[in-house]
DNA sequence: AACATCGTCAACCGCAATTCT
DNA sequence: CAGAATTGCGGTTGACGATGT
């Protein structure tokens, strides 16, 4: 997909910013707020409205989504700002195609978690759910077209029994928040101790099983019986604990009705159903993957085309695939993921490209993602972590992205939220380009904005650059000013939730600096 | 050149969890 | 404490470019 600009934008998603807005143009591309008779847009963003929302969090922080259209006029619920600002504004985003690291990351992750894309997201710096998603599905398709299994044969039950996500697939978002502290906390020890917990909160929830893998196994079941589309690819997951607590009949599920499904030919062609040995190595090829299950719950059909032994690899790690374009800004960037990238060795390569994740695929390295692929991922975690402790003794002052007129919340007077905004100097005065920043890339320039505080990557350290370029990215540079606001932790909890509650943990702290 | 198919990506939707009032 | 509002997640869809026929 390829929108290179505002007024490419306009010509084909008519907006707000038409006078044709009124016209029918598409009820598809438009929607109705709740509660209101305002319309809000649907469809690509422009470069006009990204501008608006990148202005709005550097003014507010993330969180309070709702607001944007009430403070900015900006036609776009706050479903869409949110998914907008997580996907492709927020800072540090690493686009475009994925390393062989990352996919090697990502085929291990899934064989332990599952489709948790949030959770993956978070342990791949710059990555988004949706991206890691995305990759998945296309290369579910690829596979399965090719009759190939998604997994190596070489992933191991051992490694899957260890993962956290074979304990408690879904736990409780506190205790995943505690989780998270703990590691950002650095604390090995503690993360345990909440693993623990959470081995007994799930076990605590199946008094009538005897133990964890009864639950897998009925939770497979039911996975199998479903008809998902890509049922045959999708580990289980475990009950919510709401739903084990409100569905007493959760576990009549594990009827055998259910199980002469798993065993029919019709589910596994010519699979004669057999246990398998807890001390082998499954292959968690597609199947429902067994990767959630407890091994010796595990029913491998022997003859399943999903289930080879050998691995003909197919998947296509992309090299240099570099875009330049708007509004997602697809490009290949060098970034301080390339520099954790460094610290993991680099797969071998093959004389095919094409093969060569897979290849590695094939022997990966031992499973502690966190502990051992990356401790430049750790270390970008604690310094995350450092950070955050910081941030809540720390003013925010950031500068403010002149926007196009119509659209603008206007005036730089005491917002809404209370918060004094305080205009200082034009830009123009102060500016000072020390590196040559590529302006049609708004998430580099917003980027090196909040990045270069800290000194972290050295993009450029001209804050005011960025506002800049950007603006003239959106169409207005001839006046650029630099606003400032400060957030008043003590009258904002839209600023401080911009602190407290960031959930994007790979993303540096931009309300920290 | 026209058409079909595939791959990629962005964005929407529905639902559940969480927070707010 | 209940209901409303907000947020987050995962699944799905549709647009569009690339490639093949």
């Amino acid at each position: 997909m390829s929108y290179t600009g505002e007024s490419d934008d306009r010509m084909h998603h008519p907006s707000i910013y038409d006078e044709s807005l009124s016209s029918p143009a598409g009820d598809n591309n438009i929607c109705r707020s709740i509660g209101k008779a305002s319309v809000l847009k649907k469809g690509p963003w422009t470069s006009t409205e990204d501008g608006i929302l990148i202005n709005y969090v550097r003014k507010h922080g993330e969180g309070n989504w709702s607001a944007v259209h009430k403070l900015t006029g900006l036609a776009r619920c706050g479903k869409s700002c949110r998914l907008r600002w997580a996907n492709h504004l927020r800072p540090n985003l690493k686009k475009g195609a994925f390393s062989q690291d990352e996919e090697r990351l990502i085929v291990q992750m899934h064989a332990k978690m599952g489709n948790k894309w949030a959770r993956m997201a978070e342990r791949l710096p710059g990555r988004t759910d949706n991206e890691i998603k995305n990759y998945w599905n296309t290369r579910i398709k690829r596979r399965r077209r090719a009759g190939l299994p998604l997994y190596s044969p070489d992933i191991h039950v051992e490694d899957l029994e260890s993962s956290e996500e074979y304990i408690t697939t879904n736990i409780t978002r506190v205790d995943r928040r505690r989780r998270q502290d703990c590691l950002l906390l650095g604390n090995p020890k503690a993360n345990d101790d909440v693993l623990f917990d959470d081995l007994n909160f799930a076990t605590s929830l199946l008094p009538g099983a005897s133990d964890v893998s009864d639950m897998f196994e009925c939770n497979m079941l039911v996975t199998v019986a479903s008809s998902s589309p890509y049922e045959s690819y999708m580990p289980p997951i475990l009950p919510s604990p709401k739903q084990l607590q409100e569905s007493g009949s959760l576990f009549p599920m594990c009827s055998s009705n259910i199980k002469q499904e798993l065993h029919s030919p019709e589910r596994f062609q010519n699979a004669a159903p057999q246990k398998s040995p807890r001390s082998c190595s499954i292959s968690p090829c597609d199947p429902p993957p067994y990767g959630n299950q407890h091994p010796s719950d595990v029913l491998i059909p022997d003859n399943s085309h999903t289930f080879t032994d050998g691995m003909l690899l197919t998947s296509k790690p992309l090299f240099g695939a570099v875009k330049l374009e708007l509004p997602s800004f697809q490009y290949s960037e060098t970034s301080e993921f390339d520099q954790w990238k460094t610290t993991t060795p680099s797969p071998p390569h093959s004389e095919d490209p094409l093969d060569s994740v897979d290849a590695y695929i094939q022997s990966p390295p031992p499973l502690e993602i966190e502990e051992s692929s990356d401790t430049g991922l750790l270390d970008m975690l604690l310094h995350e972590a450092k950070i955050k402790t910081s941030a809540k003794r720390s003013m925010v002052a950031l500068p403010e992205i002149p926007i196009p007129t119509q659209l603008s919340a206007g005036d730089n007077s005491p917002d809404s939220a209370g918060n004094v905004v305080v205009k200082t100097e034009e830009l123009d005065q102060v500016w000072e380009p020390k590196r040559v920043l590529d302006v049609t890339r708004p998430d580099v320039l917003l980027a090196s904005s909040w990045l270069d505080q800290q000194s972290c990557f050295g993009i450029v350290s001209d804050s005011s650059s960025m506002s800049d370029a950007l603006a003239l990215l959106l169409g207005g540079g001839e006046h650029i000013e630099n606003s400032y606001v400060t957030v008043e932790s003590s009258s904002s909890g839209q600023a401080q939730q911009g602190v407290g509650s960031c959930t994007w943990t790979n993303m540096p702290p931009v309300w920290s600096l």
